[in-house]
DNA sequence: ATGTTC
């Protein structure tokens, strides 16, 4: 115990075992990030790897001032587990394939109404609600394979009989306009606590948050519909977010980027598409900053994808995975970029949290299909 | 990541 928990520097930590590879150039991230003004801790997850400047995978807790670029563009994405009434031991993927169908459009005028009454603020992105998006978001159908504690899933209503999904998604081009807009203005800067661009960028960030918790619940829905059945929400959390947070007995900012919050009940930690995901109880640790890892992270670039990828696997064999899963994704270079091959193996970003005491594990699904695009081309 | 666009 406790041997994944590495000190790299006073107020530098890292959660990851031997066994896990992360890139120097995301520990070299995370350590830039630690020298912003006000900064007092960050905490690199095990899926720690590079970003846009500030690394992905990570907690940074700052007192006095606040740095919208470490959340990044997609403000409030997050991930969206729900029951569905179907049956995992009765199904037919080819059948929820084509019932599927393509769920990359607009919603239709039939939706208003239910958009309407989720009374969400005037965004000027109303058509991306109900869409999954691009890069590394997916909705993914899956079936329990593995319980390691059943009363804990007898609370939260799901047993292995029940289709369940996955729905990882964000605020789509709100996010990106509100970080925009703020770097225009303000460049990496930041901002201090007491000031009115502060109270304006949480004000946006809020909206920012609500419409992507909005977008992953039409999501669902609009899948449900599709599938003819229904669904109940089990989990909903945010994984790139700003929240108040009293570390050390000092009220600060605590700003996770791709890490999932373990002070509010249990969590799914998703691996890639030909992976499993693992639904956690996180254990709230102020050494960690309250966070946990939001998934596999990644192993390869996005850019080196297609080379490395293409001489294993042809894009034919990428529509099934090594546990049986298929895979929806019209668009070629999104087939490449999120294969299982370029991201690391579950299993070592959960043993690395387990190790360090941050979860406890309650089961483990296995996908069944993964929808990403029906679209062949979305850029 | 993204209503991006020569």
């Amino acid at each position: 115990m406790g041997n994944s928990i590495q000190h790299l520097a006073e107020g530098v930590t890292v959660v990851a075992s031997a066994k896990t590879r992360i890139e120097g150039k995301a520990i070299q991230q995370l350590q830039n990030s630690f020298q912003l003004p006000g900064m007092r801790r960050v905490v690199g997850m095990p899926d720690l790897h590079p970003g846009l400047g500030h690394p992905v995978g990570a907690a940074f807790f700052s007192v006095g001032r606040l740095y919208p670029a470490l959340i990044g563009n997609d403000i409030g994405c997050g991930m969206s587990l729900w029951r569905t009434s179907l049956d995992s031991h009765r199904l037919s993927p080819d059948k929820i394939e084509k019932r599927l169908g393509c769920i990359d459009d607009a919603l239709g005028e039939d939706w208003r109404e239910r958009i309407a009454s989720l009374g969400l603020p005037e965004t000027g992105f109303e058509s991306s609600l109900g869409t999954i998006g691009g890069g590394n978001h997916f909705a993914e159908l899956q079936q329990i394979d593995t319980v390691s504690c059943s009363s804990t899933l007898s609370t939260l209503g799901i047993d292995k009989k029940h289709l369940l999904l996955l729905v990882h998604s964000g605020s789509r081009g709100l996010g990106q306009k509100i970080l925009r807009e703020h770097l225009d203005r303000f460049q990496h800067r930041g901002f201090a606590e007491a000031s009115d661009e502060c109270a304006d960028y949480l004000d946006q960030h809020a909206k920012a948050l609500g419409f992507a918790k909005a977008n992953r619940l039409l999501i669902a829905q609009r899948i449900f519909e599709n599938l003819r059945c229904t669904g109940a929400p089990v989990i909903d959390a945010e994984h790139n977010f700003l929240a108040p947070a009293i570390i050390a007995g000092t009220a600060g900012w605590l700003h996770r980027k791709g890490a999932a919050p373990a002070d509010g009940g249990p969590l799914v930690i998703p691996g890639s598409r030909g992976d499993y995901s693992y639904l956690v109880e996180p254990v709230p640790d102020e050494a960690s900053l309250f966070s946990v890892a939001h998934g596999a992270g990644r192993k390869w670039m996005r850019g080196e994808c297609r080379d490395r990828v293409s001489t294993r696997s042809s894009a034919q064999q990428l529509l099934r995975t090594s546990l049986g899963s298929r895979v929806v994704c019209a668009n070629k270079h999104l087939l490449f970029e999120e294969a299982p091959e370029a991201y690391k193996a579950i299993e070592s970003v959960i043993e690395s949290l387990q190790d360090a005491g941050l979860i406890r594990l309650l089961a483990r699904m296995k996908p069944v299909l993964t929808y990403k695009t029906g679209r062949e081309e979305s850029r």
